[in-house]
RNA sequence: GGCCCUAUCGUCUAACGGUUAGGACAGAAGCUUUUCAAGCUUUAAACCGGGGUUCGAUUCCCCGUAGGGUCACCA
């Protein structure tokens, strides 16, 4: 059996979203998985509508998203090759030069190629949808090249997956309609045709093809807003796919693994983001507390990081907290926004108000039981001054008097926040010292008098 | 409109003629709990319609219906 080739064709002429790279990830693991070639081909024929940008855009995504290619080129390099393939079509009586008038009204002359359409019925196996027949009759005599030299889309790509040896066309179903007439053209050539797969698409809440058009955001969006690369593939492996049993958390060497495009879906897939933030989160979790710390770095605003008391020592305390809160770490900045991160790095400011448990607002009754708390935190040693010995020493007293009372007021010491982790993690964190500074501090906002 | 493709909970899907139609995300409820989150438990929720074939159809065939794709001197 010959090496499997697949390839990854996109057009430089605009930003690729989720659906585009589905397709790359599929082409990715089905060569990976039978020991076969992957290869990248920009496809900029269209002069005027490819940008490098784009080109960068797409290899840096690839290249995120962790598609290693063993081989990478550009359609525009090879015209060559494409110009001799159109001499060849039109000496064997298969295409001809056709002079006529430039579409876009300037009255300029055209040498265009066009392919002398034999008219028949094709009929070929698509591995993920059976037989697709057509009848090419009405498709005519197609363009191939706006000049010899200048090869369009449906020549370019016959040509150049004959010469590349690619085995497995895998592409979205908007190309299906398109498969018919490179047949024809593979056939005139005499190249032998290859085997495809034409992916559902990808589609939006409304049901239609994901595009840039309709707000479908490029992947590196998805990059910037501090997903994780194999969360992104493990998500989009499985838009039309799935390997038949309940799992659904895939590390990249399982899915390469496991993917097989005989149970590729037929219909439709949707880009459901919360299903994204979920397999995100997922992975996040996978993630040793340096790594995850890591990106919460990257990620933490600067009104944050130079806070006096902001060390990265003290980060590593507070990144499980965090991570808690959020599915991507993009989020960490809604969060340090909505004050949830500063408290960790400075003594906050309170509301008197905010102190009280529920019913009970005698300040004299709150100031007595934080007295306590700092009476019996005191005797822990600072060295053993964790959640869980704080927990110990205080659950007995805090039982007894009710939970809240003890509780709120000495949680909402230390954050300042009426949402926070539990106090004893709080003081875990904190330490001996700040702990009692703040809830020290609370308590001298009982004694104040009412202004 | 022509041609082509598709059709199971809101969403992603399992099932490859016989199941109480399973799982996951999202939803709801409960537990836990000082708050938030997390976690655990429970729960609601689907075979597009009509004909066949068959002892028996979600599954196979046909016709509808709906959705989508494509009809370039773009890719």
């Amino acid at each position: 059996m010959s090496t499997i080739v697949t390839r990854f064709a996109p057009s430089p002429t605009g930003f690729l979203h989720g659906g585009n790279y589905r397709t790359a990830v599929f082409s990715y693991l089905f060569a990976r998985k039978n020991k076969g070639r992957f290869i990248v081909r920009i496809e900029d024929t269209d002069r005027e509508r490819s940008k490098k940008e784009y080109e960068d855009n797409i290899m840096d995504s690839l290249a995120w998203l962790g598609l290693e290619y063993d081989a990478q080129y550009r359609q525009s390099d090879l015209v060559a090759g494409h110009t001799k393939a159109l001499q060849k079509l039109i000496d064997t009586g298969n295409a001809y030069i056709s002079r006529e008038e430039a579409k876009d009204g300037s009255g300029q002359i055209r040498e265009l190629v066009r392919f002398k359409n034999p008219n028949q019925r094709v009929t070929f196996h698509d591995i993920i949808r059976g037989d697709i027949s057509t009848d090419t009759t009405d498709l005519g005599d197609f363009v191939i090249a706006k000049r010899i030299d200048e090869p369009l889309f449906h020549l370019a790509v016959v040509v150049d997956d004959a010469s590349m040896g690619v085995t497995h066309i895998i592409r979205g179903e908007d190309h299906i309609s398109n498969t018919p007439r490179q047949i024809l053209l593979y056939n005139a050539l005499g190249f032998s045709v290859p085997q495809y797969a034409h992916l559902p698409l990808v589609v939006d809440e409304k049901r239609s093809k994901l595009s840039k058009r309709r707000g479908a955001q490029p992947l590196t969006y998805y990059r910037d807003q501090g997903y994780l690369p194999e969360a992104i593939l493990n998500f989009l492996s499985l838009v039309g796919w799935n390997p038949g049993t309940e799992q659904e958390i895939f590390t990249k060497e399982e899915l390469m693994q496991l993917f097989d495009l005989e149970r590729v879906q037929k219909s439709a897939g949707f880009f459901n983001i919360e299903k994204l933030n979920w397999i995100n989160k997922e992975h996040i979790k996978r993630l040793t507390i340096e790594e995850q710390c890591a990106y919460v770095e990257r990620f933490m605003p600067s009104f944050i990081t130079t806070l006096p008391h902001y060390t990265r020592e003290k980060l590593l305390l507070i990144v499980p907290l965090l991570v808690d809160h959020i599915t991507h770490f993009g989020e960490i900045v809604t969060l340090a926004e909505r004050g949830e991160v500063a408290y960790y790095f400075e003594h906050p400011t309170y509301s008197r108000e905010e102190l009280f448990w529920k019913d009970d607002k005698d300040a004299e009754h709150t100031r007595q039981k934080l007295d306590k708390v700092i009476e019996i935190l005191q005797k822990i040693p600072s060295d053993n001054f964790t959640a869980e010995t704080t927990k110990d020493a205080l659950w007995g007293y805090a039982s007894e008097v009710g939970k809240g009372n003890v509780l709120w007021p000495m949680r909402y010491a230390l954050s300042g926040r009426d949402k926070s982790p539990d106090p004893f993690t709080l003081s875990g964190v904190f330490g001996k010292e700040v702990t009692l500074q703040r809830i020290e501090l609370a308590r001298q906002l009982l004694l104040a008098p009412l202004s």
